[in-house]
DNA sequence: GGCCAGGTTCGCT
DNA sequence: AGCGAACATGGC
């Protein structure tokens, strides 16, 4: 069974797949000329996995979401809501580069990120356990502590030959004790950040679902007492999971390098001026802020490109070379 | 082999 | 309040 939804332009496919896959070393597309992942999503209390390729159809970008396992409607629809989140499609960029493309260095590196979305995980347990994992890690170690907790205390679905696995809900993890994260080698203070985040979430005394309906300040104010979340992991989930389009990271290292690099700095600028600078950003601050990280993430490419150009080519790497 | 990674907490001035 | 160490592992 498979669902089409229509991609709301600009979106660029290729720009969009470029940033995640720079966030996940490990994403492994299974089809080589279009994206297409495999997920399984929570609807209506049920798991259900899907793939969701993004194609270029006569009408347009697309999204076509194939169902693994039948489902009524209400799940097709909760299905259809959640891959729509997860792709931002409920964000007009043409108001975004109206706003910006007239200022004097923002306005110039818009062009090249043109379609550029910001893709979300609608799971908020989710999105918060991986980025307390995701802490002080190298992002490959990350991903393998993910894929291990997954596919040990997520709910299993198989499909034909081979099984897919739920997220771990926040009542599989509660139910631990750290030491048993430990043999998935997770630190034990990290252990103990998640089991205790999901035991607050499985008892009732934090609601997650009702964070985005709360203003940013009392979204911090909610989660900064929990052990393992400090500033930093609440950034991530206002602008990766609940999705907030007007906030800006001024603490950010990455941000910090990159408007040190395109306003011409001479040291990474401090935060005050940070946010006084894209205070005319707003309300679209949070993008801004990604266009920002997807450009210095562009310009390091080209620096180490043109240092590789200028190298005569010797040593290791040019036995390797050979080899090839 | 050593240093450090997109962070956070804890203990010490 | 501010500073530095510890945390576990893998990549360079």
């Amino acid at each position: 069974m498979k669902e089409t939804i229509s991609l709301l332009t600009p979106f660029s496919i290729e720009r969009t797949m470029v940033a995640v896959r720079g966030q996940n070393p490990r994403l492994v597309l299974a089809h080589p000329e279009y994206p297409v992942f495999t997920k399984v999503i929570p609807a209506e209390g049920r798991d259900i996995p899907v793939t969701v390729s993004l194609v270029e159809t006569s009408q347009g970008p697309a999204a076509e979401v194939e169902l693994l396992q039948a489902c009524n409607s209400k799940e097709t629809e909760a299905i259809r809501v959640y891959v729509g989140k997860m792709l931002s499609n409920h964000v007009d960029l043409r108001p975004f580069y109206a706003q910006l493309q007239d200022e004097p260095v923002i306005g110039s590196i818009l062009p090249g990120l043109h379609g550029l979305k910001i893709l979300l995980e609608p799971n908020l347990f989710q999105n918060l356990v991986r980025t307390i994992i995701g802490q002080q890690m190298n992002l490959s170690f990350a991903a393998s502590l993910v894929s291990r907790i997954t596919e040990q205390y997520g709910t299993p679905v198989t499909i034909g030959d081979h099984t897919l696995y739920s997220f771990p809900k926040p009542e599989a993890l509660a139910a631990l004790e750290p030491d048993e994260l430990l043999p998935l080698h997770f630190s034990r203070r990290k252990a103990e950040y998640i089991t205790g985040l999901a035991r607050q979430v499985a008892d009732g005394s934090l609601d997650l679902n009702a964070m985005p309906d709360l203003a940013d300040e009392e979204i911090f104010n909610r989660l900064l007492p929990i052990r393992g979340v400090g500033k930093w992991t609440v950034e991530c989930f206002l602008l990766f999971s609940v999705g907030r389009t007007d906030f800006f990271p001024a603490d950010d290292i990455g941000l910090k390098n990159a408007m040190k690099v395109l306003w011409g700095f001479d040291s990474q600028p401090a935060s005050p001026l940070m946010l006084e600078i894209s205070r005319s950003w707003s309300p679209w601050r949070s993008y801004a802020a990604y266009y920002l990280w997807a450009w210095l993430d562009d310009w390091k490419l080209r620096q180490k490109q043109e240092k590789e150009q200028k190298k005569p080519v010797r040593g290791k790497s040019a036995r390797k070379a050979s080899e090839e």
